[in-house]
DNA sequence: GTCTATATCGGGATAGAC
DNA sequence: GTCTATCCCGATATAGAC
């Protein structure tokens, strides 16, 4: 499986297995090369420089992770069930890549123009969540609240706990891994529940 | 009033300020030193290594932005005016200083270990709020809802929209400085209601 | 295309003068 | 207590053999 990736592949999985981990600035080109199986060299022969490479790996990650939650809006379902759909499908994602929501946070802190190019290749466009919310607001069917607020309210409710995680468990599990684990799974449905009946009209 | 500070503090309020802006991977000792208008073999002297002259600078900041949050759960006002103050305070302070959260969120992903000594000597314990949730799930003022997720949820509103400021500026904003500003400063109300209308009973 | 060897630089940390 | 000079290592990057 591994073996069929050619060389370029292999180096840009190694070099976003290690940044995610470690952030740009705590990541050394040999920790990649050692990752990857082969020589320190070889990454400037595909790659020119550590900082190219890196935007490569940022661009992978980040598109499997931002545009693709915005995706669910676009299809045809009840507005109720989209967001059960949304907050269900994005919390599994991030908990099975838990490192990535802290990573992505970390360098766009750090580096802010590194997004200018990939948003625009990227085609991030909330509008399509916006549009339908000022539908169900005339439509009677959720209170009058601002979609952008709501927008990023869900965002928050998804993301944080995951990137927060370290502090979180500690605070409130006394750092048990498993309870924390389970509560990240009840999520699912706790803030499913939690922002419907925030903005339903009863 | 910089003047009358002695070198200790000159040095640790300028590691602070460098850490938080670039991480504990990407500041240099010498940057240090610049900021604090001193020599690096100075810091030193006065703290052994940047290790644990980056503890002291983390606990410092840490103390000012977790317990403190809590302690407006501890006074005697009815619950959903604590929860609209503790909202537009917690706002407030992190728009103050709107490198902290990532920052925080960096370091604790990059060696949770950090938190360990911190937590039991600063004694964050937010049990007091959990206390209070049953307490007014009992009474019948809110619906039953889990006061872990809860509490979660309203730190989660509260943060990341400071934290995610790069990207969700850029996303939701067109990268708008001000209106971001107008956008986080709305929260302080748009959030209060948002968690009260999810929780309050009808 | 892949390796070893090396150039060059910047980092943390210490020695020692004042 | 504060400085300059220096040590030593690890980092990015390149040269050149195979």
């Amino acid at each position: 499986m591994k073996r069929s990736l050619n060389t370029e592949d292999k180096i840009l999985k190694a070099a976003i297995q290690v940044f995610v981990k470690s952030g740009f600035e705590g990541t050394s080109m040999q920790k990649i090369a050692d990752e990857a199986g082969i020589n320190k060299a070889l990454l400037h022969y595909y790659f020119r420089s550590k900082e190219k490479l890196f935007e490569k790996a940022f661009a992978n990650i980040f598109v499997k992770f931002v545009p693709r939650a915005l995706e669910i809006f676009t299809s045809e379902l009840d507005f109720f069930d989209k967001i059960r759909l949304f907050i269900g499908t994005y919390i599994d994602l991030l908990v099975q890549n838990p490192l990535v929501p802290g990573f992505i946070l970390q360098e766009i802190n750090r580096n802010p123009d590194i997004l200018y190019n990939i948003i625009r290749e990227a085609g991030v466009d909330p509008s399509f969540f916006f549009i339908q919310v000022e539908k169900e607001i005339a439509s009677g069917s959720i209170v009058a609240v601002s979609s952008k607020h709501l927008f990023i309210n869900i965002m928050s409710l998804c993301i944080f706990p995951v990137a927060s995680r370290p502090l979180m468990q500690r605070i409130v599990f006394n750092n048990d891994e498993r309870a924390y684990a389970i509560f990240l799974e009840e999520r699912k449905k706790e803030v499913a529940d939690f922002v419907i009946n925030a903005i339903k009209r009863k």
